[in-house]
DNA sequence: ATACATGTAATTGATATTGTTACAGATAAA
DNA sequence: TTTATCTGTAACAATATCAATTACATGTAT
């Protein structure tokens, strides 16, 4: 199991946009850059304006920033392009046997567990913004 | 995208042998507690076994525990039934475009966040036992 | 020998992901 | 107003994973 790659594509998208801040950041231009298709980042450029981190409008070529990159954490691309739900990190099978005590009571003592698990690994993505990828991709680049 | 449910199954099945300690845990007796075919836990019995958890022998009916609960981690299940890779809980698209200063780091700059993030996320799971699960559904049932 | 358990492979149905094609609708420019 | 270009979106296919199911080989005890 994987998390899917919008979230990772997401990132690419805004840090993109930011560093593409002159030109015109069209889905065609950001397919290159990702290398796929045209129409797998407009779904995705969808999700991200949808979350209010973008602006695109129909018809206008190109998606521009709709907050400030130091504004925009890693946790906010991932609810933003909706790869895991509240919860469901982990999944829990259903329906086990009432008549047995540990079926009876597995659900309800193992679901806080996978939630902090899956809290703690939300919260280092809360502490990231996209200010420091696009920043780390720039000490790599040598720009500044 | 959740992380399979194996994890939690395994985790029944470890609690399980336990609260069954004087009987015998048979595959069907744990897949009608779980509500699963006996070869869905029989293939997570292997996994279990492979991974040092619990002792099965073919031909000889019932599981039981290879260590204490109190030496087994949430972290040793889910590594034991393999429901998440190292490094790979998040992932990230392939061959974007090494012509853009994005495409040709984001890989890169992208990763250890992802890594850390997982990591923060296994260290919730090494820092709860099975003797706590046990102890968790015991409370419930009033048993002590 | 038999009965019964584990070990394991093959198959199926359901679901998610990613890519692809196609086209409607919006906008700007000629 | 016509044309070109872009976004928005739906439909579809290919692939992968998951979970359940069936079947059967293998091992053990009586």
């Amino acid at each position: 199991m994987s998390i899917s790659s919008r979230f990772a594509v997401g990132i690419h998208i805004l840090a993109l946009i930011k560093l593409n801040n002159e030109g015109v950041t069209s889905s065609e231009f950001l397919a290159t850059s990702v290398n796929t298709n045209p129409a797998v980042i407009r779904k995705l450029m969808g999700m991200l304006k949808k979350a209010g981190l973008i602006e695109v409008h129909p018809g206008i070529a190109g998606a521009k920033l709709a907050k400030e990159l130091s504004c925009i954490t890693l946790f906010d691309v991932y609810k933003a392009v909706n790869v895991v739900q509240e919860k469901e990190l982990f999944s829990i099978h259903e329906s086990p046997h009432p008549d047995c005590p540990v079926g009876r009571n597995i659900q309800n003592t193992i679901e806080p567990l996978f939630t902090a698990a899956q809290l703690a690994m939300e919260k280092v993505l809360r502490n990231v913004t996209l200010e420091d990828v696009v920043r780390d991709i720039a000490t790599k680049e040598n720009i500044c």
